[in-house]
DNA sequence: CTGAAAGCGCTAACAG
DNA sequence: CTGTTAGCGCTTTCAG
């Protein structure tokens, strides 16, 4: 592989003119002729290891996501890549399957790497620990779900509006024993989406304690919805709907209601996330839709805001749910 | 950020003694122990981008897919970073878009960055070029998609013959107008299940004239699926069933479907690759089951061999898919 | 505007 | 077994 010396010879100039024609020093547009010739000839291109040693500094943001086979994260990843290759930034996307050692092994490295920034989607909001990198001066912006302590910049959406919205929704809908099955305990999505449930709720005059047996937290994955619905199912009085509040535990759910021979909307069930399917479901999914690709795309807005060395106060972007109502919430009674 | 050279001063070794250390050379049990001491109370941490730069190599493989916002990539995905976290390498997911530009500039990236290895779902069998790779001694595995003229080792299905069993499988059914919905012209996959169906109508009597207006080709996308589906309801004598070859596609099959007032199985429907949701649709769909993580996992054992020197021949793992007959496709006389 | 020279942090000979 | 030394390829003072 051709090195910057060797166009440098080739060019009859200095390897320091060669790196200034390859960022932006001034040099006479003659011998920049010459040198972007010489580097055609040679196939060069710039070694970027050897770039990131001396810069301090690599171009690649690190993207921390719980679980890239959730939807919600590729749509969010996409989101962050199209906003970074128009800084030239590539992203690297590590998946620490809310697992939060694994998660502290990705930062190490993400240190380790000298990458220019991170972008984390917490896998705990008590046990993530971003303290490392701020040390190091990294920048990082927390995504959708923000780890308690952590004075970083943060893009969320109103999980705990778009929880109670939702819960609300299914109980304007006649529905009576709503019922809601949320994320880890601990994650900051699944308590302010229960949070809202709680709140609307209480809001139609439905105490807690009869509440509780209705709530049940699991993994946001598949099996987890299915498990939680098993259980809730079995319940002496069974819900009448159920609040769900991601895509995959939706899944489960509605594996788990079909094996009870129960099809929505008999009993109502509504999933928080947006699924490409939501309408080819039967009867079509009723969802509260989260802009997860704008996610994306402000998180790394945010991040290279910072990169570019902006001093401005920490902020938090909070981006708004919209609640899409379709037929597998239309209410107990409305069935012939 | 502590450095080799601030751990060795403060074990009272040299920086080789620590770096050996790290590394698995031969140092005295007494000398490691006061190095490790050193280090974590230093909160050492080796720079990897310097011992990339010295090693001439990064601990880092590159995963080009075409689209990261298919499950089925996103499962192949995981199985490359499972088998590659056992060898402490990580790994990059970038995503080219089916965009032979977009991946070239991957491809040039991964030199530069001079990444170990490169496993690669190819956007084009003719034109993507992985020769430069290949010249500065790139270990490349090709993954799903086999670029034509790549001397390189391989993972993928036999497309033809998952192809040929589901059209047979339709055909056997008791539908008898079946169309092909397929991916992009030039894609291996594309042309390898169109491949299997054309070899199965053919084999079922069915001339290539006759068969000849129900093939589409598409790009693996929703909207894909959507438009060519409509265009094959719009023919004079349009098809009973269709064999659309990816999961995104058979989405938007569905939604055209619908929107005629079609459901299957009156006109039959088989996806080419599994989806989460498959047995929620309905009715449930039949599919042709690809083994992606299998496939992800597999390509990174072969790159690590590779990487680890092995010499032997070029290979090609071929793994087999599954048909799952579900209800979408009981065939148009079932109905009562 | 240009070139010489000094390192970024690490590993791999090579002596000892 | 251990230390010394010499770079990997690039950017950036600092003189000129």
């Amino acid at each position: 592989m051709a090195t910057i010396s060797d166009v440098a010879r080739a060019a009859g100039v200095s390897p320091a003119t060669v790196s200034r024609v390859f960022n932006g020093g001034r040099v006479t547009p003659e011998r920049v002729e010459r040198v972007r010739k010489a580097a055609s000839d040679l196939g060069f291109s710039p070694n970027r290891v050897a770039r990131s040693l001396r810069m301090q500094r690599a171009s690649v943001i690190g993207l921390l996501v719980p679980d890239i086979e959730n939807p919600f994260f590729t749509s969010l990843a996409r989101g962050v890549e199209d906003a970074a290759q128009r800084t030239n930034l590539s992203v690297v996307l590590c998946n620490t399957d809310d697992d939060v050692e694994k998660e502290r092994r990705y930062l190490d490295i993400a240190l380790a790497e000298q990458m220019a920034g991170v972008i984390v989607a917490a896998a705990s909001r008590k046990h993530t620990d971003l303290s490392a990198l701020a040390a190091r001066g990294m920048p990082v912006v927390a995504v959708d779900r923000r780890p308690r302590a952590a004075a970083v910049d943060a893009v969320t959406v109103d999980n705990q509006l778009g929880g109670e919205e939702a819960t609300a929704h299914l109980l304007d809908g006649g529905y009576e024993r709503v019922a809601c099955i949320t994320g880890p305990a601990g994650a900051s999505t699944s308590e302010d989406r229960l949070a809202g449930y709680r709140a609307a709720m209480r809001d139609a005059g439905v105490s807690e304690e009869s509440t509780r047996p209705y709530v049940r937290y699991a993994d946001y994955r598949v099996d987890g919805g299915y498990a939680a619905t098993r259980e809730l199912l079995a319940l002496p009085s069974p819900p009448d709907a159920v609040f769900v509040t991601n895509s995959l535990m939706t899944v489960g759910a509605l594996q788990a209601l079909r094996e009870s021979g129960i099809e929505p909307p008999d009993v109502g069930v509504l999933s928080f996330g947006d699924v490409p399917w939501a309408s080819l479901v039967r009867p079509p999914l009723t969802t509260v839709q989260l802009p997860s690709y704008d996610m994306g795309a402000s998180a790394a807005a945010l991040l290279q805001e910072r990169l570019a060395g902006s001093g401005k106060p920490l902020q938090t972007v909070v981006l708004r749910t919209a609640l899409q109502p379709r037929e597998s919430t239309r209410g107990p009674a409305a069935r012939d």
